[in-house]
DNA sequence: CATATTTAAACAAACGTTTAATTAACTTTG
DNA sequence: CAAAGTTAATTAAACGTTTGTTTAAATATG
């Protein structure tokens, strides 16, 4: 991890997050970020490089990290195994829609990107995160209260795919249900609580013995 | 809907499509387009104008479209609610697990593309596809047999979204369960069935009164 | 005085598209 | 049936922009 950032590195990387988000890596001129963060362009090279360097370092701060979360998790004696999930799926939805534009970088990086650096970058989070629920789907299982065979990779696919896609769809859906006139707070909370239910429903419907 | 093709005009498509599935839109060249199809640059303009109509080109001819096979769900008698509903589930994982490079240019498209016509052809297919699915769901309230405060958006969002994060990460559950071994399109198979159980299962204990 | 920051300008390379000339395919005509 | 005429397809080259990055001079900072 590098050092801390000076005002002007801050502004260039949240204006290129954004940038990237609306019109995505290759759509984004250098001379688009700096405009828009009102710094000269030849600055992004002076500090980060490249362009691909300043890409880079919006993954390094960005990625997502649960592995703390999880453990004091799985170390906290007042909740069973299935609210413990329950509260790793609303961390998913809190993170990824806290998250919004980072989310739709990774989304097409993971489709278009051909960096090394960071096709590395998202594999380690893919296995970092599918370990976490695995510790946690374990856990389940060894209490008796998950059943024995799931596919946590397929289990993690509706998860984070589920929450994706109501990211990308929330004009969609906002419209939809004549939603226009809330405020964009309001909308966010109902869409995370929206989430939330649903996702929990799933999760117990295939983790736990019933029906 | 413009005229048939010709062998030309296929190959710039097919090949596009493979392009722009792989690098994006604005990571390929109408140079890589028309030297990977071993054709020359300019008869993208000449057939279609521009890369930009390339890329519509491509979206009016791959759109899904479930309004037939809907239609024909609705009227089989032989069939009860849910088991048409299961049907459409495995139309979606059909269609989005044989038209991958299409559903990748897709979900790019939905995050970072400009293009008005583009945006319009996605609104509409969204339209489309989620009147299939409230036509479906309100023949099972209908017949008692479904849930009556179903959020039929949301409901596709898991549908959609879990097929569409399965496919972007193939490669990482193949290397998860060490499948490196198998077969394409047996692992494909093996995939599709997955996410045909599983999202069965989902739908079940969503739409249904039970547990 | 020395180091770090900032600037405008310049760089070559790549971009999408157009042009004008050439070749191929097809129709009409004697 | 072949020659002439006409349209369509194909090409290499050139167009003007825009791209990411570098440079060298200027300014600010310690």
């Amino acid at each position: 991890m590098k050092p801390n950032l000076s005002i002007k590195q801050s502004q260039l990387l949240d204006t290129a997050e954004m940038l990237f988000s609306r019109k995505g890596f290759d759509g984004t001129s250098v001379r688009d970020i700096a405009e828009s963060a009102g710094i000269n362009t030849a600055m992004i090279s002076y500090y980060f490089g490249s362009k691909e360097k300043l890409m880079e370092e919006i993954f390094e701060r960005k990625s997502l990290n649960l592995r703390e979360k999880v453990d004091t998790l799985l170390k906290d004696d007042n909740l069973d195994p299935l609210q413990k999930m329950f509260s790793l799926v609303d961390e998913y939805v809190e993170a990824i829609m806290s998250r919004k534009r980072f989310h739709r970088i990774l989304l097409c990086e993971q489709i278009i990107n051909q960096n090394p650096t960071i096709i590395q970058m998202t594999e380690k989070m893919k296995a970092r995160n599918s370990e976490c629920m695995n510790d946690l789907i374990r856990l389940g299982q060894k209490k008796g209260m998950f059943k024995k065979n799931i596919d946590i990779l397929m289990l993690t696919n509706t998860l984070i795919g589920t929450i994706s896609h109501t990211m990308l769809n929330m004009e969609f859906y906002k419209n939809y249900h004549h939603l226009e006139a809330m405020k964009d707070d309001e909308f966010e909370r109902l869409l995370k609580k929206k989430l939330s239910v649903q996702l929990k429903n799933i999760y117990k419907a295939i983790l736990t013995h019933e029906s």
